[in-house]
DNA sequence: TGCTTGCCTGGAGTGCACTCCAAGGTCTTA
DNA sequence: TAAGACCTTGGAGTGCACTCCAGGCAAGCA
């Protein structure tokens, strides 16, 4: 059932807004900048450094442009891409498959059809999972109001 | 590599019903019995019988009688907790958390107060987790209508 | 020139939640 | 009575998603 589990830790991938689109140019941001430090990428999206070299590593980030001395400068392009994986990874997609989503993105036009299955498929998924979360919600809020009325100072008359 | 690996094992966890409140009476199920062994209860659960004992021996489980040769028998109460652990675990909380909230049950009723706050952050996590959820469709929605768009054959005008 | 800070790499380590194993005891059916 | 399915235990192993480490390079500043 791939319990999800991803908490913790300000995230903040949301940050670059809701565009995310692989497809789309690298609109810059309002300082006109388009060249981003690890760090300050990490800053941005709450992931760390290290797993964002971790990302690159086994294929999650496309491709990062690197300074001349071979540091990585991140582009307004990999912050949006950044953003749509943390938004896949909220869906509990397995790394193994936002990877193999990636590929099929570096793979070019003609695996849209497979792209657009996948996520439709993770559609699916989260509109399971909100499912299953309401229903928890229902019985969660059902013990709360049990505990509720047997404590007996009401400091809270819910 | 591209281990998919989605979604295994049929979940039943909810079979028991909405009830699942650890301070209910064991209220028998139709057939009028109230003894399972462990792979009776790994086919309602959907958890293995591997993850059941291991639930007890980490305190997850309150306790399980056992048959005169020391076999466990799950009773319907047993059932219900297990249930609710399901729930629990949909949420996201961790395992140490629900050993903690199973602690504070088996404590007795002083520990209500400390029960629901915890029960109520969850459902503070839950809602969140909802509207991340949400917030994830929407953009799935649109990605999934881009390529839709982009698919020259409309072999399903959306 | 030396110091600090930030970055690089491959590989090892961590924490979680199971999952399996070996070796043996028990139950059920023929 | 025997075969085979099912159960027991503690401890080791697995897979995932990071997370850290050692050793080293490069830039900026006093």
């Amino acid at each position: 059932m791939t319990v999800v589990q991803v908490a913790k830790s300000s995230r903040r991938v949301g940050s670059a807004g809701v565009a995310a689109c692989e497809a789309e140019d690298g609109h810059l941001r309002p300082d006109g900048q388009d060249q981003y430090t690890i760090s300050e990428v990490a800053g941005f999206t709450g992931l760390s450094a290290h797993t964002l070299r971790w990302y690159e590593r086994i294929g999650l980030m496309p491709h990062v442009d690197r300074s001349h001395t071979g540091q990585r400068r991140f582009s307004n392009r990999d912050l949006d891409w950044l953003a749509f994986v943390g938004k896949l990874r909220l869906t509990g997609m397995p790394v193994a498959d936002m990877v193999t989503y990636a590929e099929l993105v570096r793979e070019g036009d003609h695996t849209f059809a497979q792209r657009r299955a996948m996520l439709e498929s993770t559609r699916c998924d989260v509109l399971q999972r909100i499912a299953e979360l309401q229903d928890t919600l229902t019985i969660l809020d059902h013990k709360i109001s049990t505990y509720a009325g047997a404590q007996c100072a009401p400091e809270r008359t819910a």
